[in-house]
DNA sequence: TAATAAACTGCAAACGTTTGAATAGGGCAA
DNA sequence: TTGCCCTATTCAAACGTTTGCAGTTTATTA
């Protein structure tokens, strides 16, 4: 045993037999003797042996892998559905080779390469706030590569995806605050190159419309950042500049609905007697706040879980990318909370 | 172009050259016509050739992969260590595969199997509460195999890790508390398996000690999952059931001081005027509670980041374990907010 | 006793790449 | 014409495993 790990050839010198019979007997193929079987086992348990699973990807092409990119793990809703692909991969024996691309495409362009190098089986990709092209994700479709989007997927042709039902969170959302009489609802929209911005600010027009209000262009407000500084700070100068001072809170995220929680509690207004306000995701902390934080629900698990199920569905060829259905829809759930409910 | 990617094998063919012309070629190596090199540059780019990692693995056995173990990645500590375990191990060109053990010792060590089987380079790794031996580890520790712990790590001999001060941050906690004159001060402790439990409790002991106060043992109160419900139930039949009420609570985790936070509030006592708390960890959420929850900070981004530069730095035979330093330990620092500052 | 089947085991090629050693071809000098 | 040295290229083996086919025993049957 000179270094490291004992391979099949260790075991076929120490028992002067071939390899292929070492092979052989330890998958219990027929056609080996019984007690050949026995004494090959007793020394690759002696030598502890474990097969080398490079060795396998090289010959079948296939290395059980999956990659997944997210813009970050330090962030709860992903790493609620990095937790789902976990599981699914797991359970079906894949590994899972993650990268982040911090918000920046450049990055996302590299883990891709990488991990086309590195014979990954599928990749699962929730793509940045950064990224403006998707060559890089057209190339490795039109190769016929398995590849699943999730959360933030790109309206490109033939990409298969998974996501929530953003337009009826938002939707939901808006109704729920025009219900407890909320007037001048304000919605704090997203990212703009993320679909799912779009789609949570058409839900908001929608409720609002449909309830015989009209939208007030100067009531939806861009936090590309999300985060809880920029909207507190934003949200503090839309309280006295806006005419008629806004009422609700419809936010894009947790973060920006904490950041305007902290904005009205700075300018003394009562959470939600004078102000309602209800994020989106439903992190961890909202029912830590004080008061309560509501918020739409997105089944992040559910969603890592689904994304992967399909993706190594395609990959083990159990669905076809090319007839199966485009989009996976996922219900999302509006958790009402004491930050909107005035009765 | 059959299935899949080009290979060396393919442009060989298209040049009518052999392989390991066109290896060479690709690599600049001298010997080799600037014609040549030209018209193979020229056709891999044509055939969108890529390197394969795996036969690259096979062949060096090296597969500029580290694997990572941790507990859950729906965490905020974790996922920011796992951020910087990224950072790092893309910045010196490797891959980052990552298992969560849900805090189930089985996991772990089929975790450690598969990792092993896809000859990893190296391994980081804190440990599930769960664990209770620690073959698994001193196997691979035996063989020299590079392994790295962080944050949760075993006694073991020979063991590498990268660790917080716990004593020192729990420590400094305690006596913030008693220097804002809190005098019952209760401990809700860890999972008792953790080291770094036990040190937490030590440095909390040793501070009240310092300060000539006496170690109640019913002031301290195992925690064992850490969570907001756990330690809220524990924490209001505290408020009642003790001969005198605690007027401050240094708690393990930042979820349980949350806990301990709601069953003030649900027994109407006023923070920090009535009952001090303190937190470990500095999660996210500390800042967005009412009042901000002071916590001891951990650098878990740092932490990720020198724990990976070890593990890379063993295994590029740039450190010795045999001579080097066993443990790297890592400063805390308390942020004190409003939840334990009187004055 | 010889032919034949049955039961085991070995050979060699393949996956994609690298690399030390060998070879082919050409030019040049003696 | 022979010998020699470059330069540009190819050969072959290796990494660890699998697998169709071929080979070698041994036992069975006529």
């Amino acid at each position: 045993m000179k270094t490291g790990q004992a391979t099949i050839k260790d075991i076929a010198r120490e028992l002067n037999l071939s390899a292929s019979t070492i092979s052989r007997a330890l998958k219990d193929y027929p056609g080996i003797s019984s007690e050949t079987k026995r004494k090959v086992k007793e020394v690759a348990e002696k030598l502890n042996y474990r097969p080398n699973a490079i060795a396998l990807s090289l010959r079948n092409s296939r290395s059980y892998t999956i990659g997944v990119i997210i813009p970050e793990v330090v962030h709860f809703f992903f790493s609620t559905v990095v937790s789902g692909i976990e599981e699914i991969a797991h359970s079906r024996g894949y590994n899972v080779i993650l990268t982040q691309s911090n918000e920046k495409m450049e990055r996302e362009v590299s883990s891709i390469e990488t991990m086309l190098s590195n014979q990954i089986d599928g990749v699962l990709v929730s793509y940045s706030k950064d990224t403006t092209t998707f060559d890089h994700f057209t190339n490795v479709l039109e190769e016929g590569f398995p590849l699943v989007f999730f959360d933030r997927v790109p309206t490109i042709p033939n990409a298969i995806s998974v996501l929530v039902d953003d337009y009826q969170g938002a939707f939901d959302a808006t109704t729920h605050l025009i219900g407890q009489g909320f007037q001048h609802i304000v919605h704090l929209s997203g990212p703009e190159n993320l679909k799912l911005s779009k789609d949570r600010e058409n839900g908001y027009r929608d409720a609002l419309k449909k309830n015989g209000m009209k939208v007030n262009p100067s009531h939806i407000i861009s936090c590309p950042f999300g985060s809880v500084e920029e909207s507190r700070k934003i949200v503090s100068e839309i309280l006295t500049s806006l005419p008629e001072r806004p009422d609700a809170f419809f936010c894009c995220n947790d973060s920006s609905a904490v950041g305007a929680m902290m904005a009205c509690r700075d300018a003394k207004l009562k959470i939600p007697l004078e102000v309602g306000i209800v994020g989106f995701s439903d992190w961890q902390f909202c029912t830590m706040l004080e008061p309560q934080l509501s918020s739409v629900y997105q089944p992040g698990f559910l969603m890592g879980a689904k994304a992967t199920e399909i993706l190594i569905d395609i990959i083990e060829k159990k669905l076809d990318p090319k007839t199966m259905e485009h989009s996976l829809v996922l219900e999302t759930n509006l958790i009402e909370r004491a930050s909107s409910k005035r009765f």
